[in-house]
DNA sequence: CACAGTTTGTCAACCGGTTGCCAAATATTG
DNA sequence: CAATATTTGGCAACCGGTTGACAAACTGTG
């Protein structure tokens, strides 16, 4: 049962450090073991003679305070290097000026990019972000939840895995924002998977290709079942066929796994779930003589850091996901101001990045 | 620099939200449905029958009430799915359960493990992480630092960019542990790389290698001298001439960029401050028509995610950055436990990961 | 059974801000 | 200039736990 949180708000900054202490009242705080002790109101309400309520109201309530003892005020904490503490201020309001993260694993970097929209959105004004790791498992993810929730503003799920219901349970608690996964009654961030998937199929179908293999993703991944919907979709349009195989997990090792599958298939053409299965699935075919482009074409999802260091660079459907961790964080920071969250699930677009993996068969 | 806005009016919630007006004594929490309002300790006295403190030192204190007590008052708690305010539990004691981690940039995968190990061994011990970023700047990050430092109970500053004298008026502060930078009279754990360098010199030149080249990373990186110093030492040891480039900045295009003063030195092995550089420079090389390693070999440093997706898979020295996190956590977490920080560096091993993109000069 | 020594629980004073309410100070108006 | 409207600052009660001091309730002993 850890508990973490936190915020912070550095208004004043400055002033150097101690030293001068201009011995006027008698040395005010002294602390239990930290010998370091910041500034609070009421040092500041002595040096400005007021009232720390005053002292309150000038750092926190503008224009309730006239402007001289505003800027008297304002001078004091400045000389004291006054900070506030974030924890006697989320005491009686309840705001930490924190909103958390769950994502379902640190190091897949599809949630680089998420993490890092999300960090700097969110430090824009003036939030601090808190991540947990769910690894993978829905308890686990349903447990950091139920935690972070009581220690945050408001919480991002990151590709989600536990059910939906619970996610709308969390959404009664506080503002909660879902990014990649669409729930009714929860504001929503997806990629809008469609524009991508055609301009992949179309520009396979332009190659020549006219067997499609899908190598899906996690079962539990609502974003699987998303984008065998739109390949499908789109290889009808295209008069392509389209079969499905399945992955045992969304990693390079399972794109290696499936590669079997994919030659047993007899597609000339690939997409799969995201990209390490893509890489995976290419080192694997290539490593058993099959030449990538020339016998068979891969296309991966996401564009993930690394996508381009294969040879070939990986064609792949990028999702902007740092637009998705900046779209749920302005959601979820628009909805503590008091907006009403979007009804529908907000849509950002996806193309094709096309790089060396795809291209005309020659068999 | 008007940093809080006004809003908020959830004032001291009495019993304002549901419809019970009633308006006996005292009635404040109800707990009509579910886990909705969380409970107090007040609320648990009053279930338990005992006084508040005694709930305290019940929950916290372990020994200090009788077994008969702490069994009522933990029946008590669990009824009605108490969780602890962190805030007010931060608020008298400081201390936070938290610790901070500042890297300079999160979407840089160097870090990805040392977040992942720092995240891991924090939550087995009931510790949150706070990530910041310093987006690579001296200035951001001493503020982050500074920042976090009040609202966490220790930081750990991985490959920081800020001066010696600044990370030692941190710590002076609260316990501070670097990874990555050695520095006089604070905790810190860095890759020993001495034997990672020494097995990939001596693995080059016992591949016929003769003239070797450094391409060093960011001018301000403690580890791109020391790193240096390291080859330096060891191609002296093995009889190989070393020389050492400069480099723009330690990424992919980077790489790509030092490709030429790489040819024009002569090596015909490269070992890179990094394995960005070594992927781009390994790009560019093979863009222009060389062959890896039949022609010119190539180490990378660190082993980041996605160093074997290259053709060929690329040779690194791995530095096991996921230990470094777990280390630096641990020395954090005993300091805050009372123990003395290990007055020297701590060193962690590195290994050489022998890939496909060194090997035997053919030319 | 009285008495000193331990446990165990209670009281009350914090930690550092926030905010409703009120009175004093100031501004506006007839 | 008096009367009323508006600011502005102060008081004090919180938020939810922690902890030193102390008394009541037990324990063991002579």
């Amino acid at each position: 049962m850890a508990t973490g949180f936190f915020c912070c708000q550095a208004v004043y900054d400055g002033a150097v450090t101690d030293l001068t202490s201009a011995g006027a009242a008698t040395t005010p705080t002294r602390r239990g073991r930290g010998e370091k002790s910041s500034a609070t109101i009421y040092d500041i309400a002595k040096l400005a003679g007021v009232n720390p309520s005053t002292v309150s109201r000038a750092l926190s309530k503008p224009g309730r305070v006239s402007a001289k003892t505003q800027k008297i005020i304002e001078d004091a904490a400045a000389e004291l290097n006054y900070q506030v503490n974030p924890f006697a201020r989320a005491l009686p309001t309840g705001r930490t000026q924190t909103i958390g993260l769950i994502v379902a694993d640190i190091t897949n970097p599809t949630f680089f990019d998420i993490i890092r929209g999300a960090e700097t959105t969110g430090s824009a004004r003036d939030y601090t972000l808190v991540l947990a790791e769910s690894a993978e498992s829905p308890e686990t993810e349903v447990t950091a939840a139920r935690r972070l929730l009581s220690t945050v503003d408001g919480l991002i799920l990151a590709s989600p895995r536990m059910d939906d219901d619970q996610i709308r349970a969390l959404a009664a608690d506080k503002p909660v924002a879902v990014i990649n996964r669409e729930i009714t009654g929860v504001p929503c961030v997806v990629p809008d998977v469609n524009k991508g998937i055609s301009e992949a199929v179309r520009s396979l179908a332009a190659n020549g290709h006219e067997k499609l293999a899908y190598v899906a993703g996690p079962k539990q991944s609502w974003m699987t079942a998303r984008r065998w919907d739109g390949v499908k979709a789109a290889a009808e349009w295209s008069k392509l066929s389209a079969v499905r195989l399945e992955s045992s997990k969304p990693t390079v090792d399972g794109g290696r796994q499936v590669a079997r599958d994919v030659l047993e298939s007899g597609a000339t053409a690939v997409i799969t779930y995201n990209d390490l299965l893509a890489i995976g699935l290419m080192q694997e075919l290539q490593a058993g003589g099959m030449s990538v482009p020339d016998q068979i074409s891969i296309v991966g999802f996401d564009d993930i850091f690394g996508a381009d260091f294969t040879t070939p660079a990986l064609t792949t459907v990028r999702s902007p996901l740092g637009e998705c961790g900046t779209r749920a964080v302005t959601i979820l920071l628009d909805m503590l101001q008091g907006h009403e969250a979007p009804g529908e699930a907000v849509r950002v677009e996806t193309e094709l990045v096309v790089r060396g993996s795809s291209g005309r068969l020659l068999a």
